[in-house]
DNA sequence: ACTAGAACCTGGCCGC
DNA sequence: TGCGGCCAGGTTCTAG
C-alpha cells in the first residue's frame, strides 16, 4: 500500500529512468485507469504521443511529470495496488497492465499496473503559479516537504472537531499518511487514534508530526513498505520496512516498548493497530 | 463550512 | 472442490 516513501522510491525511479524521454505510442488498455482524464482514453493515447517527460515530482502521494513546455502534466497516482514499472518492450505483459507507454529511444517502456484499480492517470493543465496540476492543488505540503508549515500544522490539527487519526489521514491537512504510518506514528506518540484533536496539546500536536517524520523518513532510507507482491518500485523491487513497523499488522504480538499485546479496532472500515497499554483509549474519544 | 460514512475494486484467504 | 463472505485501504462523492 503505497503512501509517502513508497512514492518517494517510485518518484525517484521515474527521475532516473524516464524523465528527458520522449514517448512514442501510448496503449490504454483498462478505460477506469485513465477515469480522472477528462477527455478518455483515446485522447490520452494522442495528446500524451511524441512528448517529452521532462522530470518527475510529488506531493504526498500524487505523482506527475511535466511534458515539454510545461503547461501540461501526466498525473499518477497508484491508488492501493498501482505500480509504475520500466520493462523491456519484450517483456511480457502483466495481468493488470493498464496503460503503456512506449519512448522513441526504444528503451524500456513505463507500465501502468494495477490490480485494483483505485490508482490512475491523466494528462492535466499546470497552474503557472504553484506549478502543480489541478487534482493536486488541494493537496498539502507533506512532513518531508522543507516547506512544510510545522506551526501552521500544529494550529490546525488542533482547530479540527475529529479524533486525532481521521485528521492524519486527511490530505487537506498534512499529505502522505496513509494507514500504516498514522498507526505507526500514533505509537511512537504515545496517543490513541480517537483522541479528539481540540484536547491536544500543542506539544503533543508537534510530538505525532515529529513521529510521522522520523517513520516515514526511516522507511523512505529502506526503500519504502510491502507487505505482498502488490508494492514495487519502479525497477519492480519490492520495499522491505514491514519489518521494521512496531504496531501495524502486529495483532497480539508484544509492545516493544512495554510488552502488552498489540490489539487491532475495526476503524473507519480499516485497521487500527495501537498498544493498549502505550496509547490508552481516551474517556471520550472522537471516531 | 465542516464532518462522517458509503462506494469504488480485485484477489487472497477462511470456514463450511 | 467450490462458494460465500470478509479483508486489504486511498480517494471521491454524498448526506447531514
Amino acid at each position: 500500500m503505497p503512501e509517502l516513501p513508497e512514492v518517494e522510491v517510485v518518484r525517484r525511479g521515474l527521475q532516473s529512468q524516464v524523465a528527458g524521454r520522449t514517448t512514442a505510442a501510448v496503449q490504454v488498455l483498462h478505460p477506469r485507469a485513465v477515469r480522472r482524464h477528462a477527455g478518455g482514453g483515446r485522447d490520452l493515447e494522442h495528446r500524451l504521443s511524441g512528448r517529452l517527460l521532462a522530470s518527475a515530482e510529488r506531493r504526498g502521494k500524487y505523482l506527475w511529470l511535466p511534458l515539454d513546455g510545461g503547461d501540461e502534466a501526466l498525473v499518477a497516482h497508484l491508488g492501493m495496488s498501482g505500480q509504475l514499472l520500466v520493462q523491456p518492450p519484450e517483456s511480457p505483459d502483466e495481468t493488470h497492465l493498464r496503460v503503456r507507454i512506449t519512448f522513441a529511444d526504444g528503451g524500456g517502456e513505463l507500465r501502468f499496473v494495477d490490480q485494483r484499480t483505485f490508482g490512475g492517470l491523466a494528462l492535466e493543465p499546470v497552474d503557472a503559479d504553484t506549478a502543480a496540476p489541478a487534482s493536486v492543488r488541494h493537496i498539502a505540503r507533506d512532513p518531508l516537504d522543507p516547506l512544510f508549515d510545522e506551526r501552521g500544522f500544529a494550529t490546525a490539527l488542533r482547530h479540527r472537531r475529529t479524533g486525532v487519526k481521521r485528521a492524519l489521514l486527511d490530505q487537506t491537512l498534512v499529505s502522505g499518511i496513509g494507514n500504516i504510518y498514522a498507526d505507526e506514528a500514533l505509537w511512537r506518540a504515545r496517543l490513541h487514534y480517537a483522541r479528539p484533536t481540540e484536547t491536544l496539546t500543542r506539544p503533543e500536536a508537534d510530538r505525532v508530526l515529529r513521529a510521522a517524520r522520523e517513520v516515514m523518513a526511516a522507511a523512505l532510507a529502506q526503500g519504502g513498505t510491502s507487505f505482498d507482491a502488490l508494492y514495487v518500485n519502479v525497477n519492480g523491487a519490492s520495499g522491505y520496512f514491514d519489518r521494521s513497523l512496531e504496531a501495524y499488522g502486529r495483532r497480539d504480538e508484544p509492545c516493544s516498548r512495554c510488552g502488552a499485546p498489540i490489539r487491532r479496532d475495526a476503524f473507519m472500515n480499516r485497521s487500527s493497530y495501537t498498544c493498549p497499554r502505550c496509547q490508552p483509549r481516551p474517556r471520550r474519544g472522537r471516531w
